[in-house]
DNA sequence: CTGTTAGCGCATTCAA
DNA sequence: TTGAATGCGCTAACAG
């Protein structure tokens, strides 16, 4: 099957290619009876730029590649959303990529963009990525790289995040403050940053109201659903039980509530729950999940705007943004009544 | 900033580009030593095929693009993954776009998708799109396209959708059956094909059973949740008020479960509801929501492998094809205490 | 205003 | 086993 080309516009309207092509493009150089007709001709044979020669041809491809290690949760979807928003606006597609939580998918992920000339990229790794060089690459060859929600601190790039640990600091600080003294925490694994800043947040927030760190109460793991059950269980079966449980994110929080009421607890009376994230389905339910919630449209958005602050500047004077979003509490009937 | 390329690798090692070139694809023809020299140094200089130009010269990209109306909703993602997998074992990737249920940016996306030079495409139009040219001129430059979820019947293209009719008459049949007489139905726009399938599937249900269809009781709308809202409390501000609810998906079914509690109605008891599409909330949400479960992840696959059996057959021997899926009645307390 | 020429990076003939 | 030449579709000099 033959596509239509500007060679085949310009043999039917005995023109030379040039012109088509300048015609085509809106170029002022050329009559406007000639581009009349070529632009006719064009639509009647159906003819569309063959974006691949054109991008073969001014080495851009007006492509960004946009990678996240899952997007069946609200969040990634949303992140999507909002970036692919802001850098329509300045022309760019975008090629979205699922790691599907593993490395290596990640790595392929990578070279696939990197063969599609992608013009930059913005991504949240995989919980299982330590090593960065396949984002470096991007970095050697001089194409932008922004990361969000789960950023690499050790790169000398763009990051656009929330503020996790103040995030975690209120939500403990509210535990608190409605008289729990033994509070849980489900975190992320220390392969991610906010994980680590939101154990931070909670740990601090302990020691600021003189309350001590049980060790035991705090348990990393691979936010793998399935072990959620197994760990708040293991929680609540300690000689002495905590009273309160600050969680990593929804769905984890979510699982304790239903264990919790499995085994005949009250919440928030026997047992308090956070969240973090704000999914819809903890407004929806019984009780309503106390959260944080954070802005995730604008997430995507600023990371869109700051990797197109990024391509309009000239590669030496390049200087990484660190944006952090506010984060902000919501309280629902999972700790208050 | 200058990409590594087969003719910088060629000059490094001071033999022709046709070498290199041979080296890198796999070809018998190469010396295993010349090889050996031209992969070493392609990794150290991070040498990246540039997939566009092997795209322009083969005249195939190996990338699918894949359109659908959203991706907020769990619906969309999954099949975008199930679809995304299948394609991924035969070497293709993926652009996905979304046009945000609107007409014009998805007659946009397929220009940009056609200018992309996708090997293929695989589709959920939106909700207002009557008019078919901008995937027709796909077909007819030979590009294959199928159809899921949300079909164009009037071409002829491959299909995969799942038992809309049937899911539709068994939801019914489950209210008629646990006594209910007056089942109202909140229906999708007449756009979609699978909206009047399952209004068919309400239709006939009623008068299989000896029923009545009460026009007053069927009410189509665009799927916007705000108005479903007011059309609920409309069907219950009746002189004559539905003792039953049947909506278009759980979204909408949802939103009346909510109305419902507000008016202080009991469900199932004063107003029994069932949905469409099994969303993870429907679980989750107390009472749960009967609703007629489809085999999302297969869906996507399906899409996935008939369009790759389009792609190895040749145009001439092109038959479409039309996959229906089977759905499945989940019975929770939306409907039966 | 228009035509000619060159070249983006690569795979693939055809010769050697 | 290798090299030289060709062309995919297009834009951008350059020359008329």
């Amino acid at each position: 099957m033959h596509q239509t080309t500007i060679i085949d516009i310009a043999r039917q309207l005995g023109i030379s290619k040039s012109t088509v092509s300048r015609a085509l493009t809106a170029h002022p150089n050329v009559n406007a009876k000639t581009r009349q007709r070529v632009l006719e001709l064009a639509e009647k044979l159906d003819y569309q730029r063959n974006q691949l020669a054109i991008s073969l041809l001014t080495n851009q491809t007006h492509t960004i590649g946009i990678m996240v290690p899952e997007f069946i949760s609200f969040f990634f979807p949303k992140v999507i959303i909002g970036a692919q928003e802001e850098l329509a606006k300045s022309g760019y597609n975008v090629i979205i990529c699922h790691s599907n939580e593993s490395y290596e998918t990640e790595v392929a992920n990578a070279k696939a963009l990197l063969a599609s000339r992608v013009d930059g990229l913005i991504v949240s790794h995989t919980k299982e990525t330590r090593n960065f060089d396949h984002f470096m690459t991007f970095q050697r060859k001089g194409i932008p790289v922004v990361f969000f929600n789960r950023v690499c601190e050790a790169m000398n790039v763009s990051n656009v995040t929330v503020d996790d640990y103040n995030g975690a600091f209120q939500a403990v600080e509210h535990l608190i403050k409605t008289g729990r003294k033994r509070i849980a925490h489900l975190a992320g694994p220390d392969t991610l940053a906010n994980s680590r800043n939101r154990l931070n947040g909670y740990r601090d927030a302990l020691t600021a109201y003189g309350l001590p760190i049980d060790p035991e109460l705090v348990i990393a793991y691979d936010l793998n659903l399935d072990k959620a059950n197994i760990y708040v269980n293991h929680l609540l079966n300690l000689p002495n039980p905590p009273d309160a449980l600050f969680a990593m994110n929804d769905p984890t929080a979510l699982e304790a509530l239903s264990v919790a009421k499995h085994r005949g607890l009250s919440v928030p009376d026997d047992l308090a729950i956070v969240g973090f994230s704000d999914d819809p389905i903890s407004a929806l339910i019984e009780p309503g999940l106390t959260t944080v919630s954070q802005p995730v449209d604008e997430l995507g958005q600023q990371a869109g705007q700051v990797l197109l602050r990024q391509l309009s500047t000239k590669e030496d004077g390049f200087v990484p943004e660190r944006i952090v979003l506010p984060t902000n509490l919501i309280i629902r009937g999972s700790t208050v009544n």
